[in-house]
DNA sequence: ACAGTTTCCCGTAAATGC
DNA sequence: TGCATTTACGGGAAACTG
C-alpha cells in the first residue's frame, strides 16, 4: 500500500553518514477521492533494533510532518522528508554497539515510516520500512559500506534481512562479474568487456577463473586482503572506479583503457606490434593507479617493455591524462626528448585517439610566458659517457657530500651582502 | 587581579569560527594559602553588548566550571575552557546583526568571565573580560579578520573598543611597515627587508612613498581594492604570506625571494647581468602567485626580460618550487630543452643557491620507470619553419577545423573492432 | 601498540540573504 | 541582480577507544 523511497546519499543510496543531511519519500499508493482527511507520518531510525549487538541512530532533525491535502498531486500522495541527520546514540549502560563481530559496513540498519491517516474522524494506522541501511561516519568508509548494498541485493530479495551479514552467502562468478560489471558502467558509463572480467577473474580466484559457476565468498571479495597487497580486491576495484569517475571519463568511454590485463597478456599483446605501441592498464601494486606499457626494440633488436610509474590522483589533478600521454617524454642528456607513444594498441595513431581529448593549452595575451607540466621519464643515459651538464654537479658524489658541499657554499652566500638581506 | 589568555585559533589568536572548537584560559594572580576556599568560573560570550547593531553570539557548550584545590599548582590558580563552540543568536524579533555598516571581520566581540570565590563562608565576584574578538564563519574570512586584529593593536592601547571600526584612525607608513614586516617574520620565519618594503610602499601610497610620515586608512589597507585589480592590497598581501607558509618556506627563509620589485626595478637590476640570470618575484596581478624573471641577450645583442606565468599553489603542490626552479626548461622544437635559469641575482650559480633544496628523487625500485613533472615553455621556434613533427598535426588549422578531424577519425576508430569494444 | 572508527576542521562549492 | 555571508560536506589527518 505504501512505497517507501529511499533516502539519497550522492550517487550511492541506502548509505548515510552521520552529521550528513539525506532526503526520503514516502508515496501512499491508494488513490483517494479529495475529501476531508488528515494524514501524518513519522520516520524513525532503527526502530525496533535489538540493542547490544549493533550501533544505533537517531533522526536529530525534526521527523514528522503532517500532509494536507495541497500535497496530493500528480495523483499519487508522498510525503518528503528533508534535512535529516542521523547521530549515534550512546548507551547509558556499557553496552556498547558494534560488538566486534560485524564491521561497521556490515552492519545493516533501516527507516520506519508510521502513517496516521485520518477520514471524516476514522482514523487508519500504517507501517512500512526502508531496504537495509548502512550507517558510517567518514566517506573513507563509503566503498565498504557501498559493496555490502551490492551483496545484499546481488543475493537476497528479502526486503529487510538486518542479520544478513552475520552469514554472508557466496555469489558464482557470473553473478559477481555482471554486478561489476554493472558499477561500472553506472558509476563510469561504460562496463566490463570479457577480456577485462577475465582478467579480474584470475585475479580474484586463481585456477578456478575460467569456471564461470565458482563460488566468491563475502570475505574473499571484500575483507581479505589479495596476497601480499595491504588492500583487499573490491578496495583495490573501488579505487579505480573513483579513479575513472574523477580523471578518467573521457578517456574511459572511449575504450582507450584497457585497464585489467595480467602482465602475461600485455607482453603478448605487444610483442608483435611496431615500437611505440602502448596500452594503457590499471597499477595492481597500488590503489588508484594508472600507467602505459609499450613496446620497444632494443639495439640488437630484442623487444623491449617499459611501464612508466602509475599516475594516481594527485598527479592527474596537476595534469589531465590525455595530456600526459600527449606530452609524456623520455629524456637522456644531450638529446632531444622524445615521446616514446605512438600507437594505442592495436595500431590507432596516437593523436587519431587522443586528440579531441587534449585539453587546447590557453595561450594567455599576458606578458607571461606560458608553462605547462610535462610528465618525463629521465634516462641516465647508458650509452657513451656524455660529458655531464656544467648547470649541476651530477651526484657520483653521495647525497651526504653534497649535503656539505651545499651547506659550504651556502655559508659563503650568507657571507655576502645581496639586495635579499635584511 | 585575573589575566583571561586568549581563546586559541591556530596561528591567529583573536578569531574564532563559528562551530569550531576554541580554548580559553583565566588566571587567577592573587596568591593563596592552602586553605578551604572555592571558585567558580563562568564565560560568557557578548556579554553585554548592546542588541541591534552586529551579530551576536553565545558559547554553545558548556561554560561554567568549579575549581578545586588539585587544580592549584605552579603557584598560581588557572581554570581552562576547553572545547568551547561559538553560534550566533538568532533573533525573535526582525532585528539582523550587522547593519551594513561594519563587515562582519570589523564587528568586534568579547568574552567575559564572572569569577566566585568563596573562603569560609565569605564570597567576592570577580569580573574581567577579554581583549577584542572577530567572529567569522568560514576559514575564507581569516585574512579580513586577522587584518582588523593588526590594525586594532597597531592604533590603541584600549583593553576593549568594540567600536574602535566604527571610525578607524589612520597609520604611518612607518608604523604599517613595521607590523607588515613583523608578519612576515612571524608567519614565515624571515621579515621584509628596506627594498621590499619600499616598493610595497609605492604599490600603497603612490608617489608619497618615500615619506614615512605619510598616513595610511584602513580603507586603502583593506577595503578599496587595487585599482585595475578586483582584490584589495591586504588580500593580495596575505595571499603571499599564505603561498610562503605552505610552499616556499625554505626558500623564502634563504633569502632567495626578492618578492617585491617593481617591474622598473627588476630591469635595472637584471639588465647589466649574465645572462640566465634570474630573480623571484610575487604576481602583482594575481594572487599567490610567483613568477621568475631572467635575462637573456637575443642575436643582435639586445637585451630580452623572460617572466614565467606564475605559479600558484595548485600547481606549487603538484611540484615543489625548488624543482620547478632545477627542472624548468624552454623547448622550441627539435632542439634540445634548455633550462634558462642559470644564475640567482646577482650572481649565484642556481644550483649552489639551490641544490640542498631539491627534493631527492626517490629511485623505486619498481619494474616501472619513474616519472616527473616538469615545468616547460613550449616556444613556438621563429627561427626557420622546421617541418612540423610527424606526431600529432600541429594546427595550422584552426581548433574547430582539428575537432572536425578528430571526430571523423574517432568514427571510423569506432566501427572497427578492438579489444576495448565490448 | 594498534586497527577500526569517529571526530575535527580546512578549503571549495553551493546556498542563502540582502 | 550582485555581493557578502553562511552552510554544506569531501577528504586528509588527528583523536579516540577499546
Amino acid at each position: 500500500e505504501k512505497q517507501p523511497c529511499m533516502p539519497t546519499h550522492p550517487q550511492k543510496p541506502l548509505i548515510i553518514k552521520t552529521g550528513v543531511q539525506f532526503t526520503t519519500k514516502v508515496r501512499l499508493l491508494v488513490k483517494l477521492p479529495e475529501v476531508d482527511y488528515q494524514l501524518k507520518v513519522k520516520t524513525t531510525f532503527d526502530k525496533d533494533l535489538p540493542p547490544g549487538r549493533v550501533r544505533q541512530f537517531f533522526i536529530l532533525t525534526n521527523n514528522t510532518k503532517v500532509m494536507d491535502i495541497e500535497d496530493y498531486s500528480n495523483g499519487c500522495l508522498s510525503v518528503e522528508f528533508r534535512h535529516l541527520q542521523l547521530k549515534e546514540k550512546k548507551y547509558i549502560n556499557g553496552t556498547k554497539g558494534n560488538e566486534g563481530l560485524l564491521s561497521v559496513t556490515e552492519e545493516l540498519h533501516s527507516l520506519s515510516f508510521e502513517a496516521c491517516f485520518t477520514v471524516q474522524g476514522l482514523t487508519i494506522d500504517l507501517e512500512t520500512c526502508s531496504l537495509p541501511l548502512v550507517v558510517i561516519s567518514n566517506v573513507s568508509q563509503l566503498p565498504g559500506g557501498w559493496v555490502s548494498v551490492m551483496w545484499y541485493n546481488l543475493l537476497t530479495d528479502e526486503p529487510r534481512n538486518l542479520a544478513f551479514f552475520g552469514n554472508p552467502p557466496r555469489a558464482t562468478w557470473s553473478q559477481l562479474s555482471e554486478v561489476l560489471s554493472w558499477q561500472f558502467s553506472t558509476f563510469a558509463g561504460k562496463g566490463l568487456n570479457k577480456e577485462q572480467l577475465s582478467m579480474l577473474g584470475g585475479k580474484l580466484l586463481g585456477q578456478h577463473a575460467s569456471c564461470s559457476d565458482y563460488q566468491v565468498s563475502w570475505s574473499k571479495l571484500s575483507k581479505e586482503n589479495i596476497p601480499g597487497k595491504p588492500f583487499s580486491f573490491w578496495m583495490w576495484l573501488d579505487s579505480i572506479l573513483e579513479l575513472i569517475k574523477k580523471h578518467l571519463l573521457p578517456v574511459w568511454n572511449e575504450n582507450y583503457i584497457m585497464g585489467f590485463v595480467s602482465k602475461e597478456m600485455e607482453r603478448t599483446l605487444l610483442k608483435d606490434k611496431e615500437p611505440g605501441t602502448f596500452l594503457l592498464r590499471f597499477s595492481e601494486s597500488h590503489l588508484g593507479g594508472i600507467t602505459f606499457t609499450w613496446v620497444e626494440h632494443g639495439d640488437n633488436g630484442e623487444v623491449k617493455f617499459n611501464s612508466v610509474e602509475p599516475y594516481t590522483k594527485n598527479r592527474l589533478s596537476a595534469l589531465p591524462f590525455a595530456d600526459i600521454i600527449r606530452d609524456y617524454k623520455v629524456i637522456s642528456e644531450g638529446v632531444v626528448p622524445e615521446n616514446p607513444l605512438k600507437f594505442l594498441y592495436p595500431d590507432i595513431p596516437k593523436d587519431e585517439a587522443f586528440g579531441r581529448l587534449y585539453n587546447i593549452q590557453p595561450s594567455k595575451v599576458h606578458p607571461y610566458i606560458t608553462s605547462t607540466l610535462i610528465p618525463i621519464s629521465q634516462l641516465r643515459s647508458n650509452t657513451t659517457t656524455t660529458p655531464s651538464s656544467c648547470q649541476s654537479p651530477e651526484p657520483p658524489m653521495t647525497p651526504r657530500e653534497f649535503d656539505m658541499l651545499s651547506e659550504h657554499l651556502c655559508f659563503d652566500i650568507n657571507s655576502m651582502s645581496s639586495p635579499y638581506s635584511e
